[in-house]
DNA sequence: AACGTTTTTGGGAACGTTTGCACACTTTTT
DNA sequence: AAAAAGTGTGCAAACGTTCCCAAAAACGTT
């Protein structure tokens, strides 16, 4: 089974011209003939030409299209990036190619891998919660691939980046903890080797040190696959009830609905006694009991502005060396009222 | 910024062979000796030598591509499906690019042609709750476009159809609202030409004639929008409520979550009074309240039948001519205790 | 020793574009 | 009137593969 579909070689030969006047008339170039590029223009429409974008590619060498690595699509979060990366990549005439490592390295790795073999001429990527090595990454960008990485970012790797502003985001929603007059404050979050794991972690300490609350490293309590194994986070709520915390702030929207639901199904009559912040971006949060206090990321314009960025990587005529570190602000969602 | 990377030529120069030499060890074919291939195989392993499958698919003329058009990745539904794609495409050395109709027509047919003209060697689609005119899907498909419909599927189009049995699971649905002592059970659906919303609609239907129940049209309320406009639902709940229903049956993801919410929003003290039942495939339903019934269907399955029999129909030597639908089971999970 | 077979290799066209260069024809400049 | 500049077009190579066809090498048979 095979498309037939009409070649620039057809209209030259239909037309009587040489296939580079067609192509030039097509691409609309200064060198050809108001004449000839109506001509073939008409022609072209009316064999409804579509240049093969397979054969431009092997002779520009590169493919209009770039690579976005997530750990689930699932995510709202992620799939709010991916609206925002969409909008700005399709615009530009670059096509997505969205590939999910599910939180797990070797799949990130076989993806990026896969992705980078199929030619794509820019990455984006937020690293899973179990990337440690990212030379693959570092061999990559060595050999001309431009790559920006988003929301978890490596500390030591020279490019653009875009975060939401981790600290800020955590600070506020300890303190709103704490405001609501919460005393012994839980944090569950990621992967320690994660970028947003530190950073929230710091918002976190300084929230409870503004106020003058002792910061308790056992009330910590890390998540390696990021919540994709509830085992994992009934096991971090076991752990944490007997300290007896009044609020608990979590790092990351998997680990949010996952420690709730954790609670729920493990210890349902403390469930509505705890108060609960947690970064989401769910836009289901609304319907969620017990009810919480959400920091939402702004997650479309993440995905705008890290696709900017890589376009103008890609796009550049030289090696680009000034790299920039992009914050965005979060946003607090208080509590619906019980 | 360029990748720079080894390629058949390089190899068959470095070795003294021919380039078609090479390209035939490459592909272990039986004409070339062992040695030979040997010896292609390692140097080719030295430098690290990937084939560049643009080149490939333009010599092809396939690129081993799948398009898939969905409304929303954000809904778990349709990850869950694309989860199931990939896991067979993958497989099968297929790679997929994912697009999103945000239940838009002209969005969906955008789309499909950007794919189209990106060669990709077949279609996956559940069509946008706006979508009628399916002419531009059989013109492509006439091309030789191979093209496999899941969830949403039109009538009138003989190809490979892969859907869930609606009518079974909006019947149980509706049944297990008639079992808990339900009379008036209303009926929130999507726009009227989509396939699913007549079969989910017949169910409920069965169902309310079984236990011998009397059929009012007016609890029936159609979304066009397939509640991607929150004014649409609460418009729907605001003309539904005056008629005391005390069910629910509702058709799909997007408007079980979005009608909850309106519900909560526009009247908080009935929410809880009455007995939602909807289709659904979150997994964060147990975290809901009010709680629900869910229909859920099997998502993953789902993508995967879909992308087998899409990929046989790509793989056919001769046009296929023989389609099946393939219909898969719900599954009724029961509402948790409040 | 001459011939046929079989096995292994190479030459070169093709896939559909883009583009540097050369060419022919006009028009302008000197 | 010749030279220079400008305009519009075509030729052919290139991108990295695959594959048809032919050629060469190796072997066996008479």
């Amino acid at each position: 089974m095979r498309f037939e579909t009409s070649t620039i070689k057809d209209i030259a030969k239909a037309l009587g011209l040489s296939t580079s006047t067609v192509s030039r008339a097509l691409r609309d170039r200064y060198e050809i003939s108001e004449e000839t590029k109506k001509l073939v223009l008409a022609y072209a429409e009316k064999v409804n030409y579509r240049a093969n974008p397979i054969a431009r590619s092997l002779k520009e060498r590169r493919s209009y299209s770039i690579g976005i690595i997530v750990s689930e699509i699932a995510n709202n979060f992620f799939s709010q990036v991916i609206n925002g990366i969409e909008s700005i990549a399709y615009d530009k005439d670059y096509h997505v190619i969205i590939a999910q490592s599910h939180e797990s390295y070797k799949q990130e790795k076989l993806n990026v891998e896969h992705l980078a073999s199929r030619s794509i001429d820019g990455l984006l990527i937020a690293l899973s919660s179990e990337t440690q090595d990212i030379d693959y990454l570092r061999q990559l960008y060595a050999k001309g691939l431009p790559i920006v990485f988003f929301d978890r970012v490596p500390g030591d790797f020279e490019t653009h980046k875009v975060i939401a502003n981790n600290f800020k985001g955590s600070f506020d929603a300890t303190e709103h903890l704490i405001l609501s007059g919460k005393r012994t404050i839980a944090h569950l979050t990621n992967s320690e080797n994660l970028s947003i794991t530190k950073e929230r972690l710091a918002g976190y300490q300084a929230a409870l040190a503004k106020y003058h609350i002792e910061f308790r490293p056992e009330l910590v309590k890390y998540c390696q696959h990021g919540g994709m194994h509830s085992a994992e986070l009934e096991q971090a709520v076991k752990e944490l009830l007997p300290l007896k915390p009044d609020g608990i702030f979590i790092a990351s929207d998997r680990l949010t609905t996952g420690c709730i639901m954790a609670l729920k199904k493990t210890n349902p009559e403390v469930a509505h006694q705890i108060a609960i912040a947690g970064f989401t971006n769910s836009n289901l949060v609304e319907l969620f009991s017990p009810s919480l206090t959400s920091v939402k990321q702004p997650a479309f314009e993440m995905g705008q502005v890290a696709t900017e960025l890589l376009i103008s990587m890609i796009e550049a005529k030289r090696p680009v060396t000034e790299f920039e570190t992009k914050v965005l602000d979060t946003e607090l969602v208080r509590m619906a009222k019980r």
